[in-house]
DNA sequence: AATGAATGAGCCTTCATTCAT
DNA sequence: CATGAATGAAGGCTCATTCAT
């Protein structure tokens, strides 16, 4: 697991860490202070530079160790989720979706304050975004070459597809009226609606029952 | 249009809102200083404080007016495309597109900026997003009615749909691969594809042609 | 004279130049906050920036104003003061050590504090620095030429020529057992001394009597 | 040689003070870190604080330290220089300009930065100052007793003469175009002419021979 | 209709310093 | 001996805002 040992090692930097996703994804970089973060953390203003180089340095990391996180479980749910493109989309769709609402204030964060990084910063983020954005592509395009998904818009459907999982650390809440599986279950459906997924041969093992809503 | 006895007889106000725009959407609401903005207009800082009470209402004016210009197009839109939820949501998703693409800047203001502004001032704002939300909803819902949208997910379908729409404005260039009218074909062939429109009846005079790649 | 528009009509500059002059002059360039300049001008902190871009800025003007002040009186000096170099020599040594007497604290910021300016603009007050010891220099190898001054190590004369001037702005004090008209005699009798000028032609009007030392 | 047992013994210490040194001299006092020192030191941040208690007492060191090296070399040479002033004073001058070029960084520090010891510590240093200076006026004073200089202003003269010797660590470089054994030449060369000693009956050794320029 | 001058609060960052280990 | 972790104070600078003109 990422960070563990770091966890242990280094508690103020990982409070830190934690106090910069959560005050970074509710007022956005620019509308946080390092006093915010520090206070967040239950830590003075100076610590955080004894960790990071610079605000910059921190929104860095916090982005880059979430993308990391993204992409190494991705891989990993790829590889074991067989050779047929749907049951990888349906295998990392459901991933995303988990991702997003588990890692919801580190993916605001990344979702939205990526471009507040200066160029040269930005650049070292970007390498992740697109290979985040590649590794679904692939799956999508390797599906429309295998005649399984049947829309003639690939290239705009991944992101379409994309951008309404990506939507879910704006509004999902915890009280909130679907579960985490339920939205799984739902997002999947969009996906393969939307790529229009031939019909008849779904394999997805969940996808008959829809799943009820939650008291 | 909206704007237009204003924008002749208060040109430095106009260009402020416009300054602001541009602003407020390449730099954040917290990135942007208003001296930022008062250069890019080409006026003093002090001209700002003569039109707007503060950079807040600044915020609050450029949101509510991209809003109602939505809002107000919106609601003909729906009027002149007759009681059919289909033409009906094909009118709606092209002009969606249409605006986003059209209004980029206010668009992204509004879509990412609206939560910087003050608890008074976000309840403003906010009427308008859920009654912009309840305009797409509307229509959603009576198709599901009427039988035309077979989604079992009638309501995050909506939210599905809104959300690829919305992202529009944070990657669409003018010299992009795709023209706007290009973007309204997919992107309302999406949403019939989420929504499970039935396929046989399909009533969009333009549907039959996907529209060729720009070169 | 000098900046005498400016004091008039940006009274703010003007107060806080002088209060950088003074605080520079007294605590170091580095030494010196910004706090108390403003406090030294009783201005606010903010007010600085209002006039001057940075701290550095701030400096930069305060050592190049007393630069151009220095060689623009200097060179009207050499002008009166005949072709003969040892009248140029003294009325040189005279107004340096009224200059510096006078200018005691920007003096100080000149000399010692050129070099905490950033390479940029260190080229600017270098300048300035170089033109200023050219002056003198190419006044005392004139007198050398002309046989008047029979030292043996005319570069290294002129230099210490300028340091034990240079040296006065670091012990002078109002209070203090000369006179800046006593010092003058002083000064340019030691220059004389120095550079070995020829003793019997001596034409310098005052130089006979040395000057009574101050009650 | 001073310190050569600690040098030995405390390794760490010489070279915090050797980098301290180096840092105060090309930043000043102010605008040196302890961070600077250290880094420059090769050593940690609190390792200066095992050797010091402070800042301000690393600089009090230093300058105590340059002050008492030039001291005690000043009395041995004065010493061994006999009883004529004029060989003391020749022997003084010439030691001071070695020693200002050899000790270029430490004599930066002790002439420009003594003014930041805060006013306990200030005393302290002051002492040597002015044991320093009574050392080189005492010569010139009982030399113009003796009849040997006979400048009507010995005081001021002899301020003059220290000026322009303590100037040399502000501008001598070792790659110049004069030895520091043509220095010894001129500067007591213009400390003889300033202080009008007569010039028949000139004791100094290599005076004769002003020293040919390096190539 | 618009501006120049000025401000207080707050920004990110660096400082000298401490202390447990 | 020496360090890593942490801090309060202060650093230079920018902020949104005000107000007389």
């Amino acid at each position: 697991m990422a960070g563990t040992s770091e966890t242990r090692t280094r508690p103020g930097r990982a409070a830190l860490l934690t106090a910069a996703r959560r005050t970074f994804s509710s007022k956005g970089y620019d509308g946080a202070s390092i006093r915010d973060i520090a206070q967040e953390a239950g830590l003075s203003l100076s610590a955080l530079y004894y960790y990071f180089p610079s605000k910059q340095d921190a929104l860095l990391e916090l982005i880059c160790s979430t993308f990391d996180d993204f992409l190494g479980s991705a891989h990993a749910i790829l590889q074991e989720s067989g050779e047929d493109a749907r049951s990888q989309l349906d295998a990392l769709i459901r991933f995303i979706v988990r991702f997003r609402i588990a890692n919801r204030e580190g993916s605001r964060v990344l979702l939205r304050e990526t471009e507040r990084l200066d160029p040269e910063r930005l650049e070292i983020a970007r390498a992740r975004q697109i290979a985040s954005n590649e590794l679904i592509k692939g799956v999508v395009l390797r599906g429309v070459e295998q005649g399984h998904f049947r829309t003639p818009y690939p290239e705009e459907a991944v992101r379409a597809v994309v951008s309404f999982c990506n939507s879910l650390p704006l509004w999902y809440r915890e009280d909130g009226r679907l579960s985490p599986a339920q939205l799984e279950e739902r997002y999947t459906h969009f996906a393969f609606r939307l790529l229009e997924a031939e019909p008849e041969t779904s394999c997805r093992p969940g996808a008959a029952s829809p799943g009820a809503v939650r008291t």
